[in-house]
DNA sequence: ATGCAGATGTGATAAATATCACAAATAAAT
DNA sequence: ATTTATTTGTGATATTTATCACATCTGCAT
């Protein structure tokens, strides 16, 4: 049984008084650029519905959007930015689940599951969310079961890959798994050959599942041997053939 | 891109036609103990819908129920019966990701994000299961938007579940995971404190992901401690409270 | 009972990776 | 620009776990 703590239920307090009182502030959904595949099958009345029962804000960079642990009482949508799913362990490190891209919501597992976020979420960049409240999202759900299978197969999909990364990475060695964690940023995060990493050493090790020493060594090996180009946090793919080699080979 | 072998074609095109030449043999979904969460909340004409369109049959111990990279034309519906899923790894050896339960749907995830099977299911006990037509069950997701909040509602549980167990053996070290998979077994699987595990010491390894020597050796270290009794295959629990905090230590 | 095949247990050794203790390099703050 | 703090890189070592090579056991069929 959870208990929460009096910051806690502050917190959420403060969020349905924000939205009931102000509204959306102004912004439309069936106008939004940035709706969900799911919300944008809802109609005219069902997203003024979901538009009267929701919020947008802003985080900066570094902030943390959720903590594993808390209670929901809004769905989280993130319109733009870049956020990290983790859990801590043990106090002092964590482990990066995955990273979030922009037009997907947060946690949506954890809400239908029960309603306790068992992930934490904080921006590594500036983003845009929105909150939207969960008994109105719930009785569209019911109501319109198009949206609901829309959801049913994000969720179904996120599911796969996070389970499927994780599936791979207890399998392979330690180069492919940096390989891996490469060619994720290269291809579905960033869709660039070269970019640069949003986190430090640290986080990129936590991200694998290894410790910062290993992960710093691998590339380092990997740019002596050519495969990759770096330069602090930036990274550029030089022979991606090969890189993707080590990453099937394990 | 999947391509179907000729056998896979002609597996799917058995069952359809199966199922649309018999029906279900006599059963009848609304008088059904077996039937899942979800579908009990539709409604006569619901039920007859997935009557007409679904069959029934049983499974031997050891047979395989469904392949990871096949097609998905049906949805399984696991009656009675205890279920292994796994995924190979080169050909060799596995992983098993989770025993099923009865009363559960298989890869229902695998079902909405790309109608491809991502895992293979393995019976471990004699059991009896339901083919559903994958066009009516998502006929009904849509029309019934009550059924597809509970279809969701149980995805969303089983991957916080399974995605848990996972996380908590990416930390922990072989100690850890043997005492969490047999605290599994003890609470989940059969409710009980002694127990018969469902196969060999080879997949008790493949299922905490370590070697069958190195499992071996564990379960060999908590008898010889006295934390279990273990005889064959059956094993119980001595020391509760000592297996739990091995387990929470890692 | 006898023999056989598959499953299980055991020791020795090798491989992979974490940890520790610093050094060097960057970034941030004054 | 200088100091301070944080991040990153590196070598030596310890730990953990896999692998290999067999021995032993168990259940099953003859």
């Amino acid at each position: 049984m959870h208990l929460y703590t009096l910051e806690e239920v502050n917190f959420l307090t403060d969020i349905t008084k924000m939205v009931a009182e102000i509204g959306n502030s102004g912004n439309v959904c069936h106008d939004c650029k940035d709706i969900s595949c799911a919300a944008a099958i809802l109609n005219y009345k069902e997203l003024d519905q979901v538009r009267n029962n929701s919020r947008e804000s802003t985080l900066k960079k570094g902030e943390v959007i959720l903590h594993e642990g808390s209670l929901t009482s809004h769905i989280i949508y993130l319109k733009s930015g870049l956020v990290k799913e983790y859990v801590k362990i043990g106090g002092e490190s964590e482990q990066i689940l995955q990273i979030v891209k922009d037009h997907s919501y947060l946690g949506l597992p954890s809400l239908f599951g029960d309603r306790i976020n068992h992930y934490s979420y904080a921006a590594l960049e500036d983003c845009r969310i929105c909150y939207i409240d969960i008994n109105v999202f719930n009785s569209l759900i019911r109501k319109n079961g198009s949206f609901g299978y829309e959801i049913l197969v994000s969720t179904s999909r996120d599911n796969l890959n996070n389970f499927n990364r994780f599936l791979n990475r207890s399998q392979k060695k330690i180069y492919g798994r940096v390989a891996d964690a490469i060619l994720y940023f290269a291809k579905i995060i960033y869709e660039s050959q070269k970019f640069d990493l949003p986190f430090s050493r640290q986080e990129f090790a936590d991200l694998i599942g290894v410790s910062r020493e290993s992960a710093t060594r691998v590339l380092i090996k990997f740019k002596a041997e050519g495969i990759i180009g770096l330069k602090g946090r930036t990274i550029s793919i030089e022979k991606m053939e090969l890189l993707e080699q080590i990453s099937q080979r394990g």
